[in-house]
DNA sequence: ATAAAAATATGATAAAAATCATATTTAAGA
DNA sequence: TCTTAAATATGATTTTTATCATATTTTTAT
């Protein structure tokens, strides 16, 4: 579905957006202990990100990585592109070029329907509202 | 989505169910060129296929692969399963092992009806219904 | 029987993705 | 200003996936 890399990079920015903030940054290694993921792969994924101004980061003493109020408006699928590439989500089930609504691969009328309805989601659900999720106790983020 | 190697599998597959019966049979090279696909790659895929008897196959001379009307009543997620292991779809799209209803991962309610939805699809569609959409002219496998 | 033509089995190589390691830059505090 | 603690940059290694190559087995036709 996604590579492992977007679903690091999604549960790392997950984990800012409930435990960080301007005031309260966090650590790469206090980071990748609770979500379960490399130190040096997800410190990478960091600051790919951060490079992409899809999270915050300061260096030096204090420094860390945290969500900014902008950064939290961001919708998931900024992060999964950031990380996987554009448009993995868009490409042909079968990998053809010419696949389109004229002329479907055998897959695209059976499929397209729900990724439509999952694309959508990506690209309208922020951050923000996932963490509040999380926070309201709707979802969890473990462990 | 799917890897490399489950998109050409099903390529081939469906290939050979508009191309193949028990007295159509069809050599490796017939279909690699087709499809698309570098021939010893899609040679291994189809023996991997073969042996699992989600295609047909006979050896020398006037040999080939060709799909059994048995065959062709397999679903979608037979072949994928076949090649990219079991339920690679039914995962949590985090990866996180304690996710479920009771416990959903952000992802999880997001993701979850679309997914079965899809699901339901590749696991109640054979491969026969969509070769007859390509034959019909519903879909179309190129090119 | 034998030769030819096909799949099958096996393994080698290449490319991509994931992981690990380390040197450099920046910011804060003493 | 100097030291320390953090991110950043860069690149090496490992693992997985994709690709290529070749020897073996099976089937059919001569």
């Amino acid at each position: 579905m996604f590579s492992k890399s977007a679903k690091y990079a999604l549960k790392a920015v997950l984990f800012l957006a409930v435990h960080s903030d301007e005031d309260h940054k966090v650590m790469v290694k206090d980071i990748a202990k609770p979500i379960n993921v490399p130190q040096a792969y997800i410190a990478k994924l960091l600051q790919e990100l951060s490079k992409q101004n899809i999270i915050s980061s300061t260096r030096g003493i204090n420094g860390g990585f945290y969500l900014s109020e902008l950064n939290n408006e961001q919708t998931i699928i900024s992060i999964l592109n950031a990380i996987d590439g554009k448009n993995k989500m868009n490409s042909c089930l079968l990998s053809l070029d010419n696949c389109n609504d004229k002329a479907p691969c055998p897959m695209h009328n059976i499929f397209n329907p729900t990724r439509n309805m999952f694309n959508e989601c990506l690209k309208t659900k922020s951050i923000k509202e996932l963490a509040l999720d999380i926070k309201s106790g709707v979802s969890v983020l473990p462990l």
